[in-house]
DNA sequence: ATGCATAAATGATATATGTCAAATAAATTA
DNA sequence: TAATTTATTTGACATATATCATTTATGCAT
């Protein structure tokens, strides 16, 4: 199944990073021309880290997860990675090395392209640095929410949350695959996987959603909202 | 006690933040023209989460802590400011909202710029540029640990943490006063005041810090990091 | 289809942490 | 200084959540 470039050219690429569009045409030929493709099967490594850093990464098709490694092997998702956004961890201004790591959901398709070429098109292009800005002052925007949100909300509130998140960011719709096993919600939320089984189960006996293995139908969207809020 | 301006200008000001230091001549003396000096007494707000955000802000002297104000009432706090250090959440270039609240810890002096001077400077001058996403990359790279941390320790090791934090970070000494209140500690390590009294109990009954009212010394060092480490 | 590995579900129990009420101590104001 | 407010400390108890053991279901390879 892995196969050649699905891509041609970074300039009319389908799911071209829309920040690519503040560049020079010679600037975008630049990233094309540095730019290397790569083909993950479910479950293999994109990034590891620690590891010495020196790619920013864009997935051409597919899904990946970006998660922490923390104490004694406790992974920690950090969030849903999808086709058409910069992947780019702080490690590449900070330490050169990779923050988090990154594995693939499903098959998956990615461009690696280096920090070098980013850093040089930060100082020679002023709007392209303001967007990349931009980027990344949303991302600790979310990830800011985030933490405050699992601080401060019980089970079912983080449950609710995620799943709202899956159906209003990811999918955009109120039945989907949620791809990620029990024990990945749990990564995502906070808890055991025992928990997010028993919440799942807490949700379908009120008629909030139905869940059937992988697959959740949303029932109530206004109630789980509620959830979510209340904590 | 509200004195007048304590700086005449940016360029030799005692506390310059760092990245000022890839600005022209011109450059600086533009944020100098434009920057707004005022003084706060301990526990007045300088900034209120989800007011219109136009500025970035420097303390001048003194300290603050930046709080995320979270469900019913509840605040969050993320952070302890100090002289020299950029203070601009991600609102700046995200939805123009400031994203926290900034209050004063003792008595502040600080400095308001706009954040259309940030811009400017942004587009013309690349150093500039890259110095900034540094320094918002380290933000968030602190943030992402913490929101780990936060996530995978336990009371102890959370405690502990911070007041590691405050040893290494903020005082460099092994003997401060913490400024904070029991019920901000708490805040800050997410547990409520009683539990944060009691294992500072915990610690001085295991001889690892003293803790007379607000006044903290670590009297092993080692011991106290094991704590945070293993969570 | 059959068996094997992995994931999900369930129940009983243990633990961490929060809640509430009251007592003491410290800080502020009169 | 006394009076009053505010912060800290303590203890008893309630609750949320984790842990562990076991069963059931699901997906995958032969």
């Amino acid at each position: 199944m892995p196969g050649k470039n699905t891509i041609e050219t970074c300039e009319n690429c389908p799911v071209k990073w829309e920040n690519f569009n503040h560049l020079t045409q010679a600037e975008i030929k630049l990233v094309n021309d540095n730019r290397y493709e790569a083909t993950f099967k479910k479950g293999e490594i994109l990034i590891k880290q620690d590891s010495p850093s020196s790619n920013a990464l864009f997935l051409a098709s597919g899904m990946a997860k970006s998660y922490y490694e923390g104490i004694n092997g406790n992974n920690f998702i950090l969030g849903i990675l999808l086709p058409g956004r910069l992947i780019m961890g702080p490690g590449a201004f900070v330490n050169s090395r990779y923050a988090y790591s990154v594995s693939a959901l499903t098959q998956v398709q990615a461009c690696f392209i280096n920090f070098d070429i980013f850093r040089y098109l930060i100082k020679v292009n002023g709007e392209f640095a303001e967007s990349l800005l931009q980027d990344i002052s949303l991302k600790a925007f979310r990830s800011h929410i985030r933490m405050v949100n699992l601080a401060q909300k019980k089970m079912a509130g983080r449950l609710a949350e995620v799943v709202l998140n899956f159906s209003d960011e990811i999918f955009k719709a109120d039945e989907f695959d949620i791809i990620l096993s029990r024990q990945e919600l749990g990564e995502m939320t906070n808890m055991v996987k025992e928990s997010v089984v028993r919440i799942l189960k807490e949700f379908e006996d009120s008629g909030v959603l139905s869940a059937k293995s992988s697959v959740i139908k949303i029932l109530d969207k206004v109630k789980l909202r509620q959830i979510s809020e209340k904590g």
